[in-house]
DNA sequence: CTCCTATGTGAACATAGGTTCACAATATAT
DNA sequence: ATATATTGTGAACCTATGTTCACATAGGAG
């Protein structure tokens, strides 16, 4: 109707940014293209201007999001050079994507346990590997450092750590938004940062 | 082809049985009527003898697996009367049928993130309040009989061990199996139950 | 201002998937 | 053995959804 034209690097962010807030509401799997269009203002075989096709959207909406998480990682470990500091402003980050960029957790659900496109698993796999590895490092360095307990093995506990968020996040969305992630997440957290502390 | 007849009992059952094979394999999402109905050796308009719809078959899948799910922990508790060994066991049992079958974390993943039918969701939820509850449980029983600290919160303590389920599962599937859920369940399990034993 | 290319539109097409229906064949009871 | 109810079959259907295409139009380059 509007028939508005814009330049295609717009439209495709545009798109992108449609898909995110589509795939927070309802999925990974559950996005078509007829809503993704409505959503942008536009016709479903407009979509197909800028984008190739339905899964090239997907993936470019996964890359995105591994970009930010990617940042968010960045930034986190530059504020401070203390573990567990690190790891407390870390869970608090992560937990507010969650809340806010909800297509994060769907993504990583969605693509780990459904098995979409391989290529998007591929993708979803290397984010998670990449924040796991970076959680491992932030472990390392504060064993290093004398803030966390060495007789642990680093590897264990970035994974125990990263448990809470999949566990939070599963539970506040299967219960509606009725359980208190946060409030969870700060309990899991005190429990398991006394855990680790250095004595 | 075949056209042997079979009282519609047995054949719930078995489409029910196949439904798990194919959520086990490909998740929620991606059940066929038509590979369901192959997979049981009928044609699809068949399965409309047993079954209203597609809709009740997946509901009776999600619901044999709450049933197998709560027949496990019952087992559990009666095996032994120490907490942390119950929690041993279950642990255990949980990641086998994670291993065998695999269609309950996906169906507890699935109905959980992608909102499918909200029946399924909130059978889905029932079946984890379940879980969490008896874990919870095992907690505060293992806390009175002073084996586990009691200066923890039991529900925090419970979602914590939970969690390990999800994130362990997880990783295994998105790295198609090549990371090695047992040994990094058992690791995680060793890191827990030393910060939570009483001392 | 005038082209020409990039973008948008509507309609049509293709396919896949769930469901229904008339009919056939088997099991079971009498 | 025959009749009746139950189960299975194939075809058709309906809808949803991804995609293509011919055509229209906006907007910048010349």
């Amino acid at each position: 109707m509007a028939l508005e034209k814009l330049d295609t690097g717009i439209r495709r962010e545009q798109i992108v940014e449609a898909a995110l807030g589509l795939i927070a509401a309802h999925g990974v799997g559950r996005i078509s293209v007829a809503a993704l269009a409505r959503r942008v203002g536009i016709v479903p075989s407009a979509l197909y201007r800028h984008f190739k096709n339905k899964e090239e959207i997907l993936q470019a909406a996964v890359q995105l999001v591994r970009r930010r998480v990617g940042e968010n990682l960045k930034e986190v470990c530059e504020a401070t050079p203390n573990a567990l500091e690190r790891l407390d402003q870390l869970l608090r980050r992560v937990m507010k994507m969650v809340r806010e960029l909800q297509a994060m957790p769907r993504i990583v659900f969605s693509e780990g346990m459904s098995s979409g496109h391989p290529e998007r698993k591929a993708q979803a796999y290397a984010m998670l590997k990449e924040i796991l590895g970076e959680i491992e490092n932030i472990m390392r360095q504060g064993q290093a450092r004398g803030e966390i307990r060495s007789d642990l093995d680093a590897r264990a506990l970035a994974v125990m750590f990263w448990g809470m968020v999949p566990a939070a996040v599963i539970l506040w969305h299967m219960s509606d938004g009725r359980f208190d992630v946060t409030r969870q997440a700060e309990r899991t957290w005190e429990l398991y940062k006394e855990g680790i502390r250095a004595r």
